[in-house]
DNA sequence: CTTATTTCAGATTGACTGAGATTG
DNA sequence: CCAATCTCAGTCAATCTGAAATAA
């Protein structure tokens, strides 16, 4: 934890006259974030040998169970291909089961095994713990606003999709 | 666009029997807006053959000229090998050049170029679209309150650096 | 001697596109 | 025939670690 000289800009910083006329933008502040999360969030994983990507699908798995991968993969903005590798990575960890639809050949429906269950239980205090972390330096309401905000900035960003 | 069933799940939809007893936490939301952004981005910077990753560092070289790659590095929380490789293309392709540091022989003092510049100056308009889209479904007072929650957040999960 | 900066080399993660097979 | 699903193969972007040279 390093505050210091050349660590993260805090406004303090880059207020005065090393800043030009171009602020931190959003879309910055949003990449930063995200940076920070990601570092925690994978060496929390990495204890369990999951990459971020692959605890992400298993996460959203257990939200929607029934899920093919195509279906997935659209849910989280990513082309079939790229997520048809994860969710063959989890298979083969057993993490997740296919089943056949039995009203469609193709179609294999994902669902979370015992095992991916106590998996995630087991990572769970580890990552909510993240969470309160970062919101520790603000308030419940502002917490809450947050991910309304969010909700609503996703959405209006939406479109682009699909590729 | 397509908000229909195998689409991003909504509140609404998210709700209700297929949902288990866990939301979609702000750790993934962020994760979802962070997507988004980057894929528009994307977009806009490959039209002038920079990489998002190029382009960030330069937009940082803009606010703070004089850093050296070392600590844009610090800066951007990727590693100081990371950065050279970028800093090394942004200066191949005359965006940014570089200056001994009198005073250290062995630091090279960065700065954005005239061309480096003009580049920003072009992409500037596509990228403060993007922002204006993502801001398009909240109020001003909302987007200021984003952009301190988020700085907020930031700085509540700066720690765990350097690796 | 130690530390910081820079560069080189190789590996890994996560994503992409394109192409093909299968199914409805 | 067309669209969706799934898989395979190859590629790219962005990071990492390790090692080496140089300079304060």
């Amino acid at each position: 934890m390093n505050p210091g000289a050349s660590s993260v800009p805090s406004p303090a910083q880059v207020s005065g006259p090393a800043r030009s006329q171009h602020g931190v933008t959003l879309l910055y502040l949003i990449k930063q974030v995200e940076l920070a999360i990601r570092s925690r969030l994978e060496a929390v994983t990495r204890e369990v040998g999951l990459t971020v990507t692959q605890y992400t699908a298993l996460t959203v798995l257990e939200r929607r169970p029934g899920l093919t991968s195509a279906e997935l993969a659209r849910n989280s903005f990513v082309t079939a291909q790229s997520m048809s590798v994860v969710t063959a990575e989890l298979e083969e960890r057993l993490l997740v089961e296919r089943e056949q639809d039995p009203a469609h050949q193709r179609r294999q429906l994902l669902s979370v095994t015992t095992s991916g269950h106590g998996l995630l239980e087991r990572l769970r205090p580890d990552v909510s713990w993240i969470e309160e972390q970062m919101v520790s330096a603000i308030s419940v309401k502002d917490a809450d606003g947050l991910r309304q905000i969010l909700e609503q900035c996703r959405f209006a960003l939406g479109g682009g999709w699909p590729r």
